[in-house]
DNA sequence: CGTCCAGGTCTAC
DNA sequence: GGTAGACCTGGACGC
């Protein structure tokens, strides 16, 4: 079936953008054509495909799973109120033909779980880890939290080798498969910016870096992902020899609420060829 | 071979 | 509240 590519607000959605703004859920089980015309996701239930079916459409394989594909796409949020301040910015206006939706994991435990993976380490490792959790303990699918906790300390050690990080992984996937930690709540909109950010530090393995980034894909984007990526990239884009994280944030104020999405869509301008 | 560090976080001062 | 050290892993370097 189709499904239109509009946000909540009315606001296009730029179909390839979204696809291509890599964020954590452009990893296993999820696959990303690189023209950004297509993705694919492995649920429990089976296989599902995404593609785009003329301006402002995309085809949906599996009627089933289209909340899923909604969720991923984040149809439901509304940027229009970014677009409307973004419009106005010469180096921004560019976004309001739809861009700054990044792709997201259908839960966000999954999203939870592959952004620790990206953690002190390079792109590569991460992969290495989620491909390991999805293939050895999915079947190809992302694992349950369920079969996440009941995975022993081996798999994690000799097999997905996430180093130091399993520990954290098995203890949020204990919590979350006993009922104790409820990470699907934290999509409620009618939570504080401030409450699911100290839900989200409380966390083991998360911290402000794993925190900011969770934040964007929750549909929060005050805050910026400021990381050994973003900083140089940064730096590099102003042709500023020197900036502290104080300077950037800065920057990005006029932004307010949408700052973290302003700063990320400065940063990643260029990895869609065709900005329409 | 040893050292450094990559889309950081935690603990102990 | 701010700052060192340690931490799994494995490529990329320098020697």
């Amino acid at each position: 079936m189709r499904i239109e590519l509009r946000g909540a607000g009315g606001e296009p959605v730029d179909f390839a953008r979204t696809l291509l703004s890599h964020g954590v859920a452009e990893l296993p089980p999820n696959t990303v054509a690189e023209d950004g015309s297509w993705f694919e996701t492995v649920l429990p239930s089976g296989r599902v495909r995404v593609e785009a079916d003329g301006p402002g459409w995309a085809r949906v394989s599996d009627a089933r799973h289209v909340a899923v594909v909604r969720h991923m796409l984040r149809l439901d949020d509304d940027l229009s109120a970014f677009y409307a301040v973004a419009a106005a910015d010469p180096a921004l206006a560019w976004v309001a033909s739809g861009a700054g939706r990044m792709l997201r994991s259908p839960t966000v435990f999954e999203d939870l779980v592959k952004t620790i993976c990206t953690t002190n380490c390079t792109w590569a490792a991460t992969v290495r880890m989620v491909t390991a959790l999805v293939s050895d303990l999915g079947g190809g699918a992302f694992p349950s939290p369920v079969v996440m906790a009941s995975a022993d300390e081996s798999f994690y050690v000799s097999v997905a080798k996430t180093g130091y990080r399993g520990a954290y992984l098995r203890s949020i996937a204990s919590e979350v498969a006993s009922g104790a930690l409820d990470l699907e709540a934290l999509k409620d909109p009618a939570l504080s910016d401030l409450v699911v950010t100290e839900r989200l530090l409380a966390l083991p393995g998360v911290g402000p870096y794993a925190c900011a980034h969770l934040m964007m894909l929750l549909g929060r984007y005050r805050e910026l992902i400021l990381d050994s990526w973003t900083r140089p990239t940064y730096r590099r884009l102003t042709g500023r020899a020197r900036v502290t994280d104080v300077g950037i944030r800065k920057a990005f104020r006029p932004y307010r609420e949408y700052a973290g999405l302003a700063f990320w869509l400065t940063l990643t301008e260029s990895w869609v060829p065709t900005k329409t």
